[in-house]
DNA sequence: GTCTATAGTGCGATAGAC
DNA sequence: GTCTATCGCACTATAGAC
């Protein structure tokens, strides 16, 4: 993943395809005492399978859904799916780590190319919509399920929340502190963003109905930034 | 309720009780086929009912929390929860219609006051942060679990969510109409009011963690208006 | 590696005593 | 109006044949 993968949606999602192999790949391997197939086996069934979750799951709730309707929707047995995972809850805790894998390694790829600081939160903005787009199910799913983790997942899944939220009060930070920026307060800007993105996959109905397209709407927030922190 | 009311959130609350209580007890009429006790009863054990499914729905999930768990919780026995509702989707229900009942008369008891529309605006996400702050528990619940609900009632939720909308779109409109408000588009700008409105019911813990009260938000909403809205 | 059959558990809902 | 006891069902998870 480099700058050129952000040039469209769609060479970002060209670019993602190895990234996910790779990601899958070290999810079976962490998990392999769990799982009962083998490597290459587990690499063609677990994205059905976490496909599914995923939709189930944002249909009726994950609670709600049972493992006869997952098999049913996978064509797989209920005994196939134990070879896959050890419990119902084993397929969250994979489907969450895969997904945290594949966003956190993404962010990752990129950091603070630019100098100024706008030019860089204009391309985490960016990156961010284009996550939330193509991996719209989980989002929306991490989001309204996270009361079914551990504990310690909410807490870590709270924590993740609050960094990516920092990430944009850094820059946001960096651009008052070099004047590019309006003084003001960058907890709520940064906040604000969040919430925006957050719109776009939480309520992707209404903006579909609306004909509003992901540039359009990448182009809005930016005519709002514009007004709202540069002098 | 009138606009003294909205002068603090306590003042607030302290109107509300009153609509409350009428609407608690039209609710009541309305079930009265399904509900085996008198009125009486029934409006003293409700909102502990309420209250108890909105707590642990919001904490485990609607479809997770079992009868056994509400009765537990409520000292109630099973028997005894099947005098006050049909079903526990028939609880779901009745815990939904009221919140919807107050929270549509409590907007429809405002309109648009003043002339300027910008103050109309103000007023009104003062009117949905007061609300949604009373109701967290109830805001938290609709937008999670909404899945859990029939087709027509998934409808309805979402309809009443543009509804929603479309007021603050409204006023929007008319301050660009009458050239007081910044031509732009106030399909985003009405959206993005929504979603701050949002961030501030979804995410309570961000906002307390960092010491921001609800005047503050109100506050930050006010200046960011000001510099996005106003010429 | 996948299947069917089933054990064991906990659910929503009801019946009937008090 | 509230309780306890219980029915029937659907669930997660497993065992063992192929």
């Amino acid at each position: 993943m480099n700058l050129e993968s952000v040039s469209s949606l769609e060479q970002f999602k060209l670019d993602l395809v190895k990234l996910e192999q790779e990601q899958l790949l070290m999810l079976i391997e962490k998990h392999q005492n769990l799982i009962k197939v083998s490597n290459k086996t587990a690499l063609k069934k677990l994205p059905l399978l976490f496909e599914t979750v995923l939709n189930l799951g944002n249909s009726k709730g994950f609670s709600a859904t049972s493992l006869r309707d997952i098999s049913q929707a996978t064509d797989m047995s209920l005994g196939a799916i134990y070879t896959y995972a050890s419990s119902k809850e084993d397929l969250l805790l994979m489907v969450n780590a895969y997904h945290i894998a594949i966003i956190e390694n993404c962010y990752e790829a990129f950091g603070k190319p630019y100098d100024s600081p706008f030019d860089n939160l204009l391309l985490s903005i960016k990156i961010h919509l284009y996550l939330s787009q193509i991996y719209r199910p989980w989002f929306y799913f991490a989001f309204t399920e996270t009361k079914h983790l551990s504990k310690k997942n909410i807490r870590q899944s709270k924590a993740s929340e609050l960094k990516s939220e920092q990430f944009f009060h850094n820059i946001i930070e960096s651009g008052i502190h070099d004047k590019s920026f309006r003084e003001h307060s960058s907890d709520f800007s940064a906040a604000m963003v969040k919430s925006l993105l957050q719109d776009w996959y939480l309520k992707p109905w209404k903006y579909s109905n609306r004909g509003i397209s992901l540039e359009d709407y990448n182009l809005e927030i930016k005519r709002l930034l514009t007004l709202y922190l540069l002098p």
